[in-house]
DNA sequence: CTTTTGCTGCAACTTAATTGCAAAGATTAA
DNA sequence: TTAATCTTTGCAATTAAGTTGCAGCAAAAG
């Protein structure tokens, strides 16, 4: 697992203080965070600095945004060397029963045969149902 | 294409002057609509009233939202003999230069490999790109 | 006809997301 | 080192989607 400071180094994004305590608690966490989360978790952080560093971080392909149908935008980090291009595209899971949202990098993301002349730049593939916590 | 009266009586939803105009401007749209865009639409229908049609169509299987992150929740009418089960599942499309938002009924759906023990009960899958008219 | 139930319109409210602005901090130029 | 410039941060205020309470109206049931 790559250090918070290698990973703003090699997205180029400076680092600060709060990034630096926004991309640790993002990457402590196993399930995607909303604002909402990071800004329970980190009380000390003023919610508009969280708000912008997550734009930042987006940007600079430090993170990745899934909307989950939860009502709000959940940000979870990039896997290393991904570019946010189709070829990193993958799936997400969104538990019905704890609520939590994660990436499924291992599962293989099918290619989608696309109507004539229809080009796929990004996706938002969330599959929603019981994660193996809560499928009892 | 049925009827806006037959989709609500096989629906068992009573047919009422507000719900029938929203069904009737959801099937004349080629693309899924927010609130919003039925508002606009719909000057002389109350906004609450488009909003607790919305929810009762969707309750009883009329349409289906999707979460095509434009912040705002669309709408589409549901296919014929659609129950929103697992089988009904489809990809959506959504056009980032047009932002047209639609269902892709004709492409398969793949059915996706997930982890031991998880089980799928419904998915927002919405493929983002160029469409077919926008990609010059 | 009377009662009950559900639908609608209006106004108000909630909350996630976003912005303006000024102060603080960091970087660059002199 | 100092001054000028650019970036980041915190606070307060705003925006906008979504949601709800309530009273009046209409349809259905008794
Ligand atoms: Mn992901
Ligand atoms: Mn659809
Ligand atoms: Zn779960
Ligand atoms: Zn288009």
């Amino acid at each position: 697992m790559q250090t918070v400071d290698e990973i703003l180094r090699i997205k180029k994004v400076k680092i600060t203080a709060v990034r630096t305590v926004v991309l640790r608690h993002l990457l402590s966490q196993e399930k995607a965070q909303s604002l909402k989360d990071i800004e329970n978790a980190l009380v000390h952080t003023d919610r508009s600095s969280i708000f912008r560093t997550l734009k930042t971080f987006e940007e600079n392909k430090v993170i990745h945004s899934i909307e989950d149908g939860s009502g709000m935008v959940k940000y979870a980090v990039c896997a290393k060397g991904c570019n946010c291009e189709p070829k990193d595209l993958h799936y997400h899971f969104y538990c019905n029963n704890c609520n939590k949202t994660f990436c499924l990098f291992d599962v293989p993301f099918q290619n989608i045969e696309l109507p004539e002349n229809f080009k796929i730049q990004q996706a938002n593939m969330v599959i929603k149902g019981l994660c193996s916590d809560c499928n009892h």
